[in-house]
DNA sequence: TACTGGCACTCTCGCCCTCTGAGTGCTAAT
DNA sequence: ATTAGCACTCAGAGGGCGAGAGTGCCAGTA
């Protein structure tokens, strides 16, 4: 059966009662809203329909209806209305980004921590795993058992790691490891610093100490954590907040499969939109069958990609969350992905000098 | 009035008790344990005495006793009996330790971790923030719009930034920056960098196009980023596990209280002892009034200290935990804070080789 | 004098019962 | 097609009751 227009309109205010008191809705409570000008009994009638065309759902007999996952997935896709930031939300975001994006490192964490707190749900932030070569090496000599191993990836990112030796070695050697590095380590993949690769440079420097291994393995390290992608989540102790987890076990359940940031990682694959809602059962993982989560994807520029997600019950207010998240990963792709104009210049601006950037713009793209 | 040997093994049982059950122990109870050969009625007169001097507590008339903060504080001091840990144990803790000291920068959070999973409750993990200085200073040419601002701090760490200008430049000006950076820079702090050393610096390699002001905010940032504190929580879902956190609101305004880093960045100020118990409300925040926090503290070696700590009801296995935790900082202080002996090197083995420490030891300090 | 058995007393907790009220489905009237 | 009206259902709140755990105290015993 096709679903009317009247339909829609009903199915509507209960949806977004629902999710405003987290109480399943009667007919009377709809028909009390004035909205459409029609008597509780017919919204009744109609209520009874649409539950048994599988939209809503009744608790138990007596009780009034509450939406289904089918009916979120229509309100998502056509019934609600994108909702726009207001210039004080789009400024807040605008500034903590502008803030955020001094500390390269913590940036992941802290745009979760972003999203959290201006979502009221927990967050989550993952850095999509990229593969990366090694581009440029360098070995800085500090005194005779010191040096500092530099490694400039192909992903734009630089490494670094202190080294001290239990034995001395001169600045002659440094520089000649650091040239037969730049030839034989850069723009192969970590899997073909073999042993047999190791020992060939070790003879042809004549390093006889194992100085060759240990950078070696700085390499391989290097290129290891490149690899890896990075998860955090932020805000977790939001769900206590919500009706729907008053039970410490299913609060409990979710946020320990949230620890664990294995799940997470996996997140950046599947999809390709910009904006993505997965509403309860459209979840694969079993602790997430009763919760929403939503997804927005950024693209720093550098093949680095991520997300920021925000979980929640299936009763969420996704229409203010898909609109902050997008905005939040619009800011970052614009602050960080100018893979054309320069970059890092702008990071690296002393506090309070203003930051080169393109004027703030309100619109949530 | 003094407090008897037979009390003190009364107590002692009743704490013991409580804090496997979590539930108001009886007189019977204890008697049925058959450590001390007395009826109930003996154990009952005792523990209404144990009452009036305030290490017992009724929740109602006709329970069982729970005990209190000072009775806790005596347990801890002279009751318990100082846990030693398992073989297994202790390899497990080494284990993870070699595992995760390779990637430097997780390290914090994975210690946090590790606690919070061997101890089953919440974990925080705190860096304490340390000054620094820049100790030495190289700029590493890409190209001609690109170089590497690295600097190594007083504190042994080594920080990096890829600059990419919106203009070029050569070769020797980079080479020649680096000179009179580490000329100027170098041993001082960062409120010593004002805006005239820059422009004064500026003239002196004949900087007309800002490049001074980028890597002196570099500088800035890097020395900033070394004197704040880290602070990482982990597993503070178990807390919904526990009795006293079945009420949601409870544990959410205990989450909420951890999850704000700026309250634990004081922890590592206050307190001189390896280990420390804070009971209830000897804690100074309100929101840990009810709960008990056990500090453990380590020396990583180039002036930074660390804490690593647990946050649980007041019923806590202090014994356990406080075993746990001297372990896990014991075994950071080693791995990290040997400033004498060669640092770094056995950092950097290839995954599969042996790591190059001392042999496990299976001993608690 | 120190301990113990016994007993009356208290109070929580779980159980059952009832009652209320919200919400429904259906029918008859407009 | 819509609505008013009505009988029906059922969760949840509130009250009463009994069981059981634990206590304090007293009198008796070693």
């Amino acid at each position: 059966m096709e679903i009317s227009d009247r339909k829609k309109k009903i199915l509507t205010a209960v949806i977004e009662e629902y999710i405003a008191s987290a109480e399943p809705v009667g007919s009377k409570t709809i028909a009390e809203l004035g909205d459409l000008d029609l008597s509780s009994a017919t919204i009744r009638n109609e209520m009874a329909e649409l539950t048994t065309m599988g939209y809503l759902e009744q608790p138990h007999t007596s009780a009034g209806r509450v939406p289904s996952p089918k009916a979120y997935r229509l309100y998502v896709n056509e019934l609600m209305n994108r909702q726009r930031l207001s210039l004080e939300e789009t400024d807040t975001i605008n500034e903590s980004l502008s803030n955020k994006i001094q500390q390269f490192d913590k940036l992941m964490s802290d745009v979760g921590k972003l999203a959290s707190s201006l979502t009221q749900y927990p967050a989550v932030s993952v850095a999509a795993p990229r593969a990366a070569t090694i581009s440029r090496f360098d070995l800085i000599y500090v005194d005779a058992n010191t040096f500092i191993a530099v490694a400039m990836l192909s992903n734009s990112t630089v490494q670094n790691k202190l080294v001290h030796l239990p034995f001395s070695v001169e600045q002659g050697m440094i520089v000649r490891l650091a040239a037969v590095f730049n030839t034989n380590f850069v723009g192969i993949s970590d899997d073909k610093i073999t042993p047999s690769l190791i020992s060939s440079v070790e003879r042809a420097c004549g390093d006889t100490m194992g100085l060759v291994s240990v950078i070696a393995a700085f390499a391989i390290d290097t290129l290891n954590k490149a690899k890896e992608g990075e998860a955090y989540v932020s805000g977790a102790s939001h769900l206590l907040r919500l009706p729907e987890f008053r039970d410490p076990d299913k609060a409990h359940e979710l946020m320990n499969y949230l620890s664990d940031s294995e799940h997470l990682l996996g997140l950046p694959d599947d999809g390709v939109d910009d904006i993505q809602v997965l509403i309860g059962p459209e979840n694969v993982a079993k602790e997430l069958q009763d919760s929403s989560v939503v997804i927005a994807r950024y693209n720093a520029g550098d093949n680095m990609r991520g997300i920021i997600g925000v979980v929640g019950p299936t009763r969420m207010d996704y229409s203010a969350v898909a609109a902050k998240l997008s905005y939040i990963a619009a800011g970052l792709s614009r602050l960080m992905g100018m893979s054309e104009a320069p970059r890092g210049f702008e990071k690296l601006q002393i506090k309070g000098m203003e930051m080169i950037t393109d004027e703030h713009k309100e619109d949530s793209p």
